[in-house]
DNA sequence: TAAAAATTTATTGTTTTTCAATAAATTTTT
DNA sequence: AAAAATTTATTGAAAAACAATAAATTTTTA
């Protein structure tokens, strides 16, 4: 499962999902379904804005955490 | 710009990228697509399956890297 | 607590992209 | 040289990003 850490980062630089929507070009309602983990893909593009913004890498971001269902 | 360094990783772990696409479920010749930077975007479904087969975070495949253009 | 601001949810539609499937060309390995 | 692996190319279907918009909800602040 891949889980993403948007949320975290936006936190570490102290940047609204408002402000960070308009700096990368993205509209605050899609940011959003994006931080919370209802997107399905990413477009390069998109993660590559978001690094720059936020001045961290895509490991930042993402992180892949194995399910383990018993 | 986000690199891709699926290669690099791949290396590591000695798998061929035929062998890759059968364990992932995904066709070489797309994979050789997205392996070679090619790629626009990535379905977290696919990057979980790499990490998986791969035994790697998401930030061992993807990486920043800021293009400074003079 | 009331107003304002921020975030989330929902919906519709367009455009883009993944990935399949296939075939052929090219490169690498044996 | 032959075999195996990788890349390139193409077409098409299904999926998804993202826009745009509106409304609901939550959080912040005065």
């Amino acid at each position: 499962m891949i889980k993403i850490n948007l949320d975290v980062m936006m936190a570490k630089r102290k940047i609204s999902l408002n402000t960070l929507s308009d700096t990368i070009g993205i509209t605050p309602a899609n940011l959003s379904i994006l931080k919370n983990e209802k997107g399905k893909a990413i477009r390069l593009s998109t993660l590559d804005a978001l690094c720059k913004a936020l001045d961290c890498q895509p490991g930042d971001l993402l992180e892949y955490v194995e399910d383990e269902s018993i």
